[in-house]
DNA sequence: TATTGTTATACTCTATAACTATA
DNA sequence: TATAGTTATAGAGTATAACAATA
């Protein structure tokens, strides 16, 4: 069966992917680095800007922008730590928490869709494989 | 099961594609962009570079100084074509055929290692999926 | 007038280095 | 001296617009 590289089929199937979050995002004013944001604090086990940077796989002064607007908008808490006045802690407010719920939702109906298209067994299988290689 | 968004897993998993393709490439003196043209070549069909470019999505400036390095090292013909002399014809000369397969092969290769960590049935459905969704 | 390929330019994204304030 | 966060800058990658040569 010839097919192409997986490099360039996940390739194809990551812009796919993005060109269906998008409208998402910007129907709610968020921007793809604001939601992997939102999306990493909302586990709660990261509190300051470097350990969202690793956990996100970004550098650390890509986050500042974002952080910034997130902050203005409300969306996000960022203060001082008291035990170590050089760390900030990040935590989201309540309207951040919200929006981010909002978002997921509505991009996790948009991914059931696409999987729609997969066979029930094919599409169970293709998630169980995405998370053990990703 | 809690689980990342597709989104976000697949972008990881094109990472970590991504670098494991980046030593096989160098080691062969080929940019990612080149050997994504020798494969959009390797098949036959498409001749030109707008059809080169509309078949890897790409944007046509963005293919010029990769085929314009790809004919230097006589990798790849590029010619007026006599019917219509705005056009030029793209072809794989022998040498960068093999180049092709000699780089494919190793992907191919490591590719196969990185599903060795899936189940076999998982690993078929993975790709058919794959396959379907992009 | 429209199209293929090319060049020049501007824009976006990302990483690097230098700075501050703490420790 | 080392670290968290910030700012400023430079670099890479990409897209946009203008151009030359055909049709």
């Amino acid at each position: 069966m010839a097919r192409d590289d997986l490099g360039a089929m996940v390739a194809r199937l990551g812009r796919r992917l993005l060109a269906m979050e998008q409208p998402i995002l910007a129907r709610h004013g968020v921007s793809m680095w604001a939601y992997v944001v939102l999306n990493g604090l909302a586990g709660g086990s990261v509190r300051t800007q470097a350990a969202l940077a690793a956990r996100i796989g970004a550098d650390k002064t890509r986050l500042i922008p974002v952080l910034d607007d997130l902050q203005e908008r409300g969306l996000i808490e960022r203060e001082p730590d008291p035990a170590d006045r050089r760390v900030r802690l990040l935590a989201l407010t309540d309207s951040g928490r919200e929006v981010h719920r909002v978002v997921r939702d509505e991009i996790r109906t948009a991914e059931e869709a696409l999987l729609e298209g997969l066979a029930p067994a094919d599409r169970e299988a293709f998630v169980r494989a995405l998370v053990t290689l990703s």
